[in-house]
Formats: structure tokens, C-alpha cells, sequence
RNA sequence: GGUCCCUUCGUCUAUCGGUUAGGACGCCAGGUUUUCAACCUGGAGAGAGGGGUUCGACUCCCCUAGGGACUGCCA
């Protein structure tokens, strides 16, 4: 092929939702693109327009966005172009590459059945009479007239070189009865037409590929090159479906998984380097290169995808944080009070490395939004002995003693206290924690105290002293 | 049925004829410890089977088995 610029594409067809294997072959696309200094196209294959629907398109945008893909240039909506489609099936019906189809839906069906009891690929019988020998009142398809002869080698740059004898491929419909193209020919066309130089999707049109190649060919056109990328099954090896947990991009942003997360989680799923595990999109874009993504369909390993999402929680801007867990609380009926962010700011640091989602993050910060007086569970009622308060009301004035609301100064400030008692931490952990926590999940003591602040700590140790068992 | 694709630890992968087959997640054990995590240390764990080619095969070829895709006037 020349060595024009690359220019790659993604095109879902707006189906309602944007599958999670899209989403990993439009970033494989959108990498080589990067990789390359090409130019990474969208391309919406809108002619079922039955099930298109604006709303459809627009969960592809989103999802796009959402992942940070984004094209280099305006979509192109396949539907709009269906008269140039047009256009080239009349050329191909000139030139002898195409013909019409007369054959009635009983003949076709027929056909279809012996043709699959002799083992052999569906025939028409129009496909060998001349020009002029219609009956144009007729209904008539527009099939592509493919050699008998030879074979058609795709050079895939993931699968290899894949012969296909030119005999076992069908004589493709081009043109529907109403006129309409169908997906074959409109995909070669627009791919054409939008100079797309490397045609990267699942291998599920691998044999699609060979029948396109002849019709790239019978149009005079340079053949794209291939790469046909192996499938994403579920956990147990099945294609993914929804019994799985997920398998739309908004179902994961909905589970609490970062873009960045899914973005390096995606990749390594089929493509390796060396023991690279996390890498920045800037590093995946120098290393990436489609011929060398594995071969072999990947199994989505949640637990990865967890441990991955982790390290990108634990890394990320501690206010965007801030904002995408609210949301989550908001969407839980939860929302708290804008005098609230400074709490969060101050506690999510400390509670992020064991969250794997940000719904966990948003179930970690729990205990620092409870509302004075906290509801305490009976176990940590049991663990108020008049021992264990009169110990607390010490503690307190300890506490309001301490200089500096910090975790270090308050980390010796408790060990202190201990000492002072004469007892180990572990006499007055569980209690103080369920005290302050109200028995929700809070990170260590020190940490707990900083995430509240000094009045809401002394305050929750007030409460706990006055509780009426 | 036909055509095509795939096959390294449980999972994702490295290896591009010569390695004690490496890493990561998970798992197991131990450590740390005021909960749950996190964290630290160690461990178990793989070339589907059978033939070739070769001095030498996970790597190249063939066969078998097992998965998968396509076989629509859907995309």
C-alpha cells in the first residue's frame, strides 16, 4: 500500500448501546492513529433506520467522549450517502462487476437450502445473462458478479496472510430491491471515500473482508489494509452479553471505573508490551501497533480491571474526585451539603487505596458524612463500658489538647494517651472508631480525627459520653 | 453442512529456534495491625494432544481435539 498518512476509523452502528468491544476497537483505532500521526475517523453506520435513532447516535458521542476519544473530524452519517452508494453499484453494473438478480424470495430460499445441501455457496441464475435481457418492471437486487476463479488473499495484519478460494464466496447482494445499499457495499464505499488507509475491527468480519476486497477491486480502488482484531468474551470464555455484569461502556462508567482505567485495562486486553501493566495514553500511542495484537479472543478479568481502576483512583486530582463522588452520592439520594466539599477534599486521600470503584470510594467517605447524633450499632454500644466513658471523657480533653489536627501529631497524640492509661492501643481502637464511625467503614484512628476536624470528632466523643444506654 | 479464525500458569500477557518459560491480576502462607482495606515478604501455578522439520522447538509445518466467527434484501 502507499505510504499515504494513516487514516483510521471506527464505525458502531447506533444500536442503543456502545459495546464494550467497540469501545476496544475504537481505542485500538484511535491509538494507531496516534501512533502514526494519523487521522482517527467516526463513521455512524445509521441504514438500519429502524433501529437508528438520535438517541442511539448519541450514546456513541457519549461513550466517545466519556473513553476521551475523540475524532479528528466530523462523523459521517452512512445514511446520508446512500446515493453515492448508489452511484457505485451503477458503476459496478456497468463495468461488469455487478448484475441484476431477478430471483423471487421463494427462489432465494430454495436456492439457499440446496446450495447448503451441496456444500456450495449461493448461485443466482441471472448472474450470467447479458445485458439487455431484463425485465425492468421486475424487482431486482444488485449483486456483486465475484470471479468464480482464483482466490483472494488477505494480508491481515493481525490474522496473517487468509486465503479464501474465490468459489466459496457468495455473489453479495449490493442494492436492495427498494434500491437501497446494503452494509458491504456501503462500508467499501464511505471507507473509500473517507480515504481510509487501515480498516481495524472485530474479526467477526474477517470473512466479510475477502468479499469487500472484490468489491474495492471491481471499483478500480486501492484495497485498505486489514487488521482484524479478535473478540472480547465474557469471564468463562462465552461471548460477552449481559449476564456477565456488563457490557456497554456506560454500564462500567456507571459501576464507578475511570476512562483512564478502562483506557489502559482495554488495551492490555489483546496487546502486550514486554511487562509494561500500566502505562499513560502517551506511551501507549509510542508502543502501540496493531500487528502486534495477540491473535486469540481476551476474557474480561474483573478482578483486573479492579486492581487497574484502583491504581487510577489512587492516582487521580483528589477534587475530581471530590466531584465524581457527590454525583454518585447525589444519584443515591444523598447529596450533601456544599459545606461538605472541605470534609470530602480532606477524606478521600485517606480512604482511596482500598477503593476499586468510585462507587466504593463513595462508600468509604459514608462514615464522615453522618449527622450528629450518630445512630451507634449495638456492638459498639456494648463496648461503652462505664470504664471505656470514663476513659473517653479523658481522651477528650487529651484531644483538645493536642497541638495540630494532623494525622502525625494525632497519631502520637492517641499512643500517648494509651501509655498514660496504661493500656495498648487495641483497648481503645474499636471503640473510639465505632464511636466516631457510627460503625461504618472509616480509615485508621489518626486519619478518622483529620477526616472529621477537631469539632466534629469531640462532638461525636460528646455524643457517645452523654449516651443513654 | 461449508468457509475462515483461535489454542503459554485460573485470567491478561512476554518469548519472535537455544531462557531455571518472565511479569501482572487472582489465589495460598507469613508479616504489619485500632475495623475493612491497603502495604511488605514468600509460595503454588502454563506451552491442548499426536506427528514431523532441526544439533536443538512454546516458537516452523501437518493432523486431531476443543473453542469462536461467518454462512441475511442486519450491521
Amino acid at each position: 500500500m502507499s505510504d499515504r498518512p494513516v487514516v483510521t476509523r471506527i464505525a458502531p452502528s447506533p444500536t442503543g448501546a456502545m459495546h464494550i468491544g467497540t469501545a476496544r476497537t475504537a481505542l485500538f483505532n484511535w491509538l494507531y492513529a496516534k501512533h502514526t500521526a494519523g487521522t482517527f475517523l467516526l463513521r455512524i453506520e445509521d441504514t438500519d433506520r429502524e433501529r437508528s435513532t438520535e438517541a442511539a447516535v448519541q450514546v456513541i458521542f457519549d461513550g466517545l467522549a466519556w473513553l476521551g476519544m475523540v475524532p479528528d473530524a466530523e462523523p459521517v452519517f452512512q445514511a446520508t450517502r446512500a446515493e453515492r452508494h448508489r452511484e457505485a453499484a451503477k458503476i459496478l453494473l456497468a463495468n461488469g462487476h455487478a448484475y441484476r438478480d431477478y430471483m423471487t424470495p421463494d427462489e432465494l430460499t430454495l436456492e439457499r437450502e440446496t446450495a447448503r445441501a451441496e456444500g456450495r455457496v449461493v448461485r443466482s441464475p441471472w448472474r450470467d445473462h447479458g445485458a439487455g435481457n431484463y425485465d425492468a418492471t421486475q424487482p431486482f437486487v444488485v449483486r456483486l458478479k465475484s470471479p468464480l476463479e482464483g482466490e483472494t488473499l488477505i494480508q491481515d495484519q493481525v490474522k496473517g496472510d487468509v486465503r479464501f478460494q474465490n468459489k466459496d464466496l457468495d455473489d453479495l447482494i449490493l442494492l436492495r430491491t427498494d434500491g437501497t445499499p446494503t452494509y458491504n457495499l456501503a462500508v467499501v464505499v464511505d471507507d473509500h471515500d473517507m480515504g481510509v488507509t487501515h480498516v481495524i475491527r472485530g474479526d467477526d468480519h474477517l470473512n466479510n473482508a475477502a468479499r469487500q476486497t472484490l468489491i474495492f477491486q471491481g471499483l478500480g480502488w486501492e484495497v485498505p489494509i486489514w487488521a482484524h482484531l479478535p473478540m472480547i468474551h465474557g469471564p468463562d470464555g462465552a461471548k460477552l452479553s449481559k449476564r456477565h455484569g456488563a457490557q456497554a461502556v456506560s454500564e462500567f462508567a456507571e459501576m464507578g471505573y475511570l476512562p483512564e482505567a478502562m483506557r489502559n485495562y482495554l488495551t492490555k486486553l489483546g496487546w502486550g508490551h514486554g511487562d509494561d501493566e500500566i502505562f499513560s495514553d502517551a506511551q501507549a500511542a509510542e508502543w502501540f501497533d496493531v500487528s502486534d495484537v495477540v491473535g486469540a479472543p481476551a476474557r474480561l478479568d474483573w478482578a483486573k480491571l479492579n486492581h487497574i481502576n484502583n491504581h487510577y483512583i489512587r492516582a487521580a486530582d483528589v477534587g475530581r474526585l471530590v466531584v465524581l463522588v457527590v454525583s454518585i452520592l447525589a444519584s443515591r439520594g444523598q447529596a450533601p451539603p456544599s459545606s461538605a466539599i472541605d470534609t470530602l477534599q480532606r477524606t478521600i486521600p485517606k480512604v482511596r487505596d482500598g477503593a476499586k470503584t468510585l462507587l466504593e470510594l463513595a462508600d468509604a467517605v459514608e462514615f464522615v458524612l453522618k449527622l450528629r447524633p450518630l445512630a451507634l450499632p449495638e456492638k459498639i454500644v456494648a463496648l461503652l463500658t462505664s470504664e471505656t466513658r470514663e476513659r473517653f471523657a479523658r481522651l477528650r480533653s487529651h484531644l483538645d489538647q493536642t497541638v495540630g489536627w494532623a494525622s502525625t501529631s494525632l497519631e502520637a497524640s492517641l499512643r500517648e494517651f494509651a501509655e498514660s492509661e496504661g493500656v495498648g492501643l487495641g483497648k481503645i481502637g474499636p471503640a473510639l472508631r465505632g464511636v466516631l464511625s457510627g460503625g461504618s467503614p472509616a480509615p485508621d484512628l489518626a486519619g478518622a480525627l483529620v477526616s472529621l476536624g477537631k469539632a466534629e470528632s469531640l462532638g461525636r466523643i460528646d455524643d457517645a459520653l452523654s449516651h443513654i444506654v
